[in-house]
DNA sequence: CGTTAGAATTGATGTTCATCAATCATCGAC
DNA sequence: GTCGATGATTGATGAACATCAATTCTAACG
């Protein structure tokens, strides 16, 4: 594993409390991959083999049933993800394929296995990690149970905007055909629904969106204090 | 907490393999309550006191927003939950009540955090559980964004009627109402759900099921044999 | 037993969303 | 630049599902 990147994951929570001596393990063990974009890393129902971290580029989770797709989630760096399928050592669950070109931290899910029994900071922040891709799961769930497509469109478009610093703007990082999969709606309802949108406070120009209106799209998309 | 029913809590997967030692203390810290059908238990976003451990009965778990509601889960005996909440010590996702009269382990949620930073095994235990429940929503979510209610009805009976030994036949253990709900569907529906069923090797007789026609019920609910 | 309240079912209607088809952008290749 | 491919949008139609309104069923209780 080439020397750059690893202070950046170091830092990831998932590794930040550990043993350096463990931590060196893990990373001797482990090797940085490139990936072309539109690249299928695994398939629903592999076993396992790597702990997968996204060191730069974008990926996607997304899981496949009867010829239907939906994407699960798009993965931004630095992030690691199919954690659950690792420890467990069971079937993943999602297929994950490269959106862009991208790197990949490819961290052996018997090593990650093993180094958790006998690191008690690792598996403390592996048991959060866990707990907090649980509760993601608990909010998408209710969110697509609970609230119609524009509505789920509002709060996505509020979370990003949030987590791009709160300045009024987000960018969409992912083509909107995605970003329709990961809200359970086509690709045609998604204009749709910027359309609903733009009567309710957003303004939208390509993949940029500006909150014109904060209280009116609120309004609309009834974000939860506690889920959004 | 009574004597009665502490060696089949301590054979939970979540207790089973920690220090005795440990497995006392949390015991001793904790206590067995009764409760009243339909009572609340807590509700979204309030701060997890305690993780629950449902002995006997059988409880709810649902999510509200914006006036709507929906079942999360149907917790049987004896299963623990809402840990995700309790490790992280974030706010509950979901609201929990009674449905029938239950008798409940309480066990204060700062002492699991607790013995869990100090028994590897209960940690270990924990992470797995944590891992489990993140799988079970994924096949979840991906249920609700890839399959109609039909199938999602056809396939909910598949899996009861193998949890229930696979004789052929499975007992709806709850109200139909809330099986409509847990399925993200209404009562409505989920009668005529059962009527289209009914052409497709199901025959239903008020909470009984019986699978006439194994073969002609998967080629309609197309169950998967990873997520299944 | 009948009474009655809640659940389950059935039918009629309306809403949301998907699908199909066509057109309009966008962007890289040459 | 022009071309072609792919994504985004828009409109028309249809399928899936929710809602509303009656009944019918079930079970607890006097």
């Amino acid at each position: 594993m080439r020397v750059a990147e690893r202070p950046e994951i170091a830092r990831l929570p998932l590794f930040r409390e550990m043993q350096e001596e463990q931590r060196e393990r893990i990373f001797s063990g482990s090797f940085l991959q490139v990936f072309p974009p539109q690249l299928t890393l695994f398939e629903l129902g592999q076993h396992p083999d790597f702990l997968h971290v996204l060191v730069d580029g974008l990926a996607e989770l997304y899981a496949t049933s009867a010829g239907r797709d939906t994407t699960m989630r798009i993965v931004e760096p630095v992030t690691s993800f199919i954690l659950a399928a690792v420890v467990t050592d069971m079937p993943y669950l999602m297929s994950a394929r490269t959106l862009t070109a991208s790197r990949i931290l490819l961290v052996p899910a018997a090593l990650v296995r093993e180094v958790v029994k006998q690191d008690c900071a690792l598996m403390q922040a592996t048991m959060r990690e866990l707990a907090l891709a649980y509760r993601d799961m608990v909010r998408a769930l209710t969110d697509m149970k609970l609230r119609q497509s524009a509505e789920r469109l509002g709060n996505l478009v509020l979370d990003q905007e949030r987590r791009q610093g709160g300045t009024g703007r987000a960018q969409l990082r992912a083509e909107k055909r995605l970003i329709a999969s990961l809200l359970g709606m086509t690709p045609e309802n998604l204009s749709r629904a910027f359309g609903v949108l733009g009567q309710h406070g957003l303004e939208i120009d390509g993949a940029t969106v500006r909150i014109a209106d904060r209280a009116a799209l609120e309004a609309f998309s009834r974000p939860d204090p506690v889920r959004d």
